[in-house]
DNA sequence: ATAGGGTTAG
């Protein structure tokens, strides 16, 4: 169908309803799945030496020589190499497709072809998507020029583009010159100011128009939610359910984007109840919708269940974690036996799924899917191939991440991204600038959260010096402003160093006082460094912060009690009751075959706690025989104490219970694989090394910011952490 | 003619 594009010769411009029908599906989305020429495959051309040349020496998988190619065909109406050219290339990009374009409306007037108001719309939604201003503009005086009469239709498509190509000031006069506003125009304008950020004007403009268009409505949810103000997109979402103006399929997209935002799962069931009582068809859109919903709140039975088209809608109480670790389990039954029934799976869910196995570490699940891909023979295109690399890295298998990485062999800042990234999680600093180094070289656009990665890398490999270089370089040369995750790796890149003086000037050169994060990553430094009167001091200032994290305050606390202070302990007590500031309590938590096993410190509730602590003891006892001490100073702990019971004295904190529990349930060359929600401890770091020597065994652990993988009594993170 | 789906960071 889509192979009779206008280069193909004569069935071009004969027959304008081809050209139009052509024109409409003309958005890079919808070429990137067509094979462009295929029931047409000529013969590869001898007398085009350009086009064999550039073949021959790998020249033509260049961008700009491709296009420079393509454009010599076009212009010398060679359009069967043209044809042939744009079927082979590697990539396209804008100024392909203007190509194209400029040629239609070329070949067009030199035809004498009058187009008519719909082929005019076309053009104008192809300039619209691809910038094209002076084609667009050329248009525009075309129909000013020939008296076409305007109708609403083609007045919108006109003033769109202009909004598009971001000519403001023509977009503005022709808004207020048109007589004919319908909800189309309104869904432009308001559509304009929010993509720039002028939220309070959409707004406005939204309250002043009168209609109450289920489309205006979406349009501005759908904006204000992009813009960052999700608890008012929200109010609004809950303004138009009472002003009774019924929801779309396109109005249960946003609002279950806006849910996973706000990570608000018994709010994304209701939705999804309301969808199943509206009567409105789940077509494949929607139901990805609520997958992506489901996976992100983690609560992947139901995102399965709907996977399977099963519209079963039930609600459960318990606590979210736990919640997600007993749908992961029966996710987990669930998917290997939807594997089995061939059920039939997109790839938008498909990454959606991966990307979820991703954040909660669950390998076994995410290899299932992984298999799926494989066997449906899903193509991996960008999207897929980053979720699978993060994937990968994020459960511990950093070999699978650069197998899968190297499977995809296209420039994409998404998946070079997340390439650097997993290198950074496991500690391999070098290899991670390395990678950015290359991409860099191969032309490649970074961005802000590439910038992220290669910081991380820097810091977790101690590369002072090259992170603040490329600190400088993400500023000066690529224009990226500093965000919050920025500064916060640059404290941590000098924390980690033991750099503390580096750290203040830090802050003041950046006027960061006032982020929670910064203080919370020299914090975090001071207490690896040992710090105290450093701790103090940062903690004051993240106190300052209004944060609700309890740690800060617990660890405050415990200083004072040192020194004795006994006032500005009852202050900061008093400061975290008026704050309603909440402790999170620590969790670690071991896949053993199907299951996910949660431990908290002080929980007895795992059916085998007797054993796992009497273990423990004993473990401990050898351990101590090889060297391994666990008096670690306890001011630094972020727990409290707890009188009366004796093992917290010896403080089995979650992640060695989990440990534990690993070494009883499996194998003894199988590697343990163990996730936590904090940071490690030191004297757990110490536990795992002198556990993995002892008994031979390789213990992986993610902890929220890294991996440590412990053999033969040493930890891949060099105890620099 | 407008508004809605999957990836990295938080």
């Amino acid at each position: 169908m889509v192979s009779t594009y206008c280069l193909t010769p004569k069935t071009h411009l004969k027959v304008p309803t081809i050209v139009v029908f052509l024109l409409k599906k003309l958005s890079p989305f919808h070429f990137h799945h067509c094979k462009f020429y295929s029931h047409h495959s000529l013969p590869f051309p001898r007398t085009s030496s350009l086009h064999v040349k550039a073949i021959k020496d790998g020249s033509f998988q260049n961008l700009d020589v491709a296009n420079h190619l393509l454009n010599v065909f076009v212009k010398s109406k060679n359009l069967n190499h043209a044809c042939k050219l744009f079927d082979e290339m590697p990539h396209r990009d804008v100024r392909t497709w203007t190509i194209l374009v400029s040629t239609f409306v070329h070949n067009m007037q030199n035809e004498g072809i009058k187009p008519n108001q719909f082929t005019l719309s076309s053009v104008l939604k192809c300039c619209s998507s691809l910038s094209e201003l002076k084609i667009g503009k050329g248009v525009h005086g075309w129909i000013l020029r020939n008296g076409f009469v305007f109708d609403v239709i083609l007045e919108n498509a006109l003033f769109y583009f202009y909004v598009k190509c971001e000519d403001f000031g023509s977009a503005k006069w022709l808004f207020e010159s048109m007589e004919d506003k319908n909800s189309v125009t309104w869904n432009i304008m308001i559509g304009a100011y929010l993509d720039t950020g002028n939220v309070d004007k959409a707004v406005d403009l939204f309250r002043r128009q009168g209609l109450k268009d289920v489309s205006v409505w979406n349009t501005i949810i759908n904006g204000l939610m992009r813009n960052g103000f999700e608890r008012i997109a929200l109010k609004l979402l809950y303004e138009m359910v009472k002003d009774g103006t019924l929801f779309n399929e396109v109005t249960f997209s946003i609002a279950l984007v806006l849910v996973s935002l706000l990570k608000d799962l018994e709010l994304g069931k209701r939705i999804h109840g309301r969808v199943l009582l509206s009567g409105i068809h789940v077509d494949g859109f929607l139901r990805n919708s609520l997958i992506d919903m489901y996976c992100k709140c983690g609560e992947m039975k139901m995102a399965l269940k709907v996977f399977e088209k099963m519209d079963t809608y039930f609600g459960r109480n318990e606590t979210p974690l736990k919640k997600s670790f007993l749908g992961f389990e029966d996710a987990f039954k669930t998917f290997t036996s939807m594997v089995r029934k061939d059920i039939d799976i997109d790839v938008f869910s498909i990454t959606s799924i991966v990307s979820a196995c991703a954040s909660f570490g669950v390998l076994e699940l995410g290899r299932q899917v992984h298999g799926l891909v494989q066997k449906i023979g899903h193509k991996l295109d960008a999207y897929l191939g980053s979720s699978l690399i993060d994937m990968y890295a994020k459960c511990g298998n950093l070999d699978d991440a650069k197998r899968i990485f190297k499977q995809t062999n296209y420039m994409n800042v998404v998946l070079w991204t997340s390439m650097v990234y997993s290198y950074a999680l496991h500690g391999r600093g070098r290899e991670a600038v390395q990678l950015f180094e290359f991409s860099m070289s191969r032309g490649l656009l970074p961005n802000e959260v590439t910038f992220i990665g290669v910081l991380t890398a820097c810091s977790h490999a101690g590369l002072v010096e090259e992170g603040c270089r490329y600190f400088r370089l993400m500023k000066e040369v690529y224009g990226i402003k500093p965000g919050v995750e920025h500064f916060t790796r640059m404290v941590d890149l000098y924390g980690r160093a033991g750099r503390f003086k580096e750290i203040k000037k830090f802050i003041d050169e950046n006027g960061i006082h006032h982020l929670r994060a910064v203080w919370r990553s020299f914090l975090s430094s001071c207490r690896l460094h040992r710090d105290i009167e450093m701790a103090e001091w940062v903690s004051e200032n993240l106190l300052r912060c209004q944060t609700l994290d309890a740690r800060p305050y617990v660890l405050l606390s415990n200083i004072y009690a040192i020194k004795q202070r006994w006032e500005e302990v009852e202050t900061v007590r008093r400061l975290m009751q008026s704050r309603g500031v909440k402790k999170h309590p620590c969790q670690s938590w071991i896949q053993i075959r199907n299951q996910v096993h949660a431990f908290i410190m002080d929980d007895r509730s795992h059916p085998q706690k007797n054993e796992i602590c009497a273990y423990l003891y004993k473990l401990i006892g050898r351990l101590r025989e090889i060297g391994y001490s666990s008096d670690a100073k306890l001011v630094m702990q972020d727990v409290e104490k707890k009188q009366g019971e004796g093992e917290m004295l010896l403080g089995f904190h979650s992640e060695k219970l989990a440990t534990a529990y690993g070494i009883i349930s499996t194998a003894s060359q199988t590697p343990i694989r163990i996730m936590k929600n904090l940071r490690i401890y030191d004297d757990c770091h110490n536990f795992m090394k002198y556990t993995s020597q002892l008994l031979d065994k390789e213990i992986i652990v993610r902890d929220i910011h890294r991996f440590h993988h412990f053999k033969h009594g040493c930890c891949s993170c060099g105890d620099y952490w």
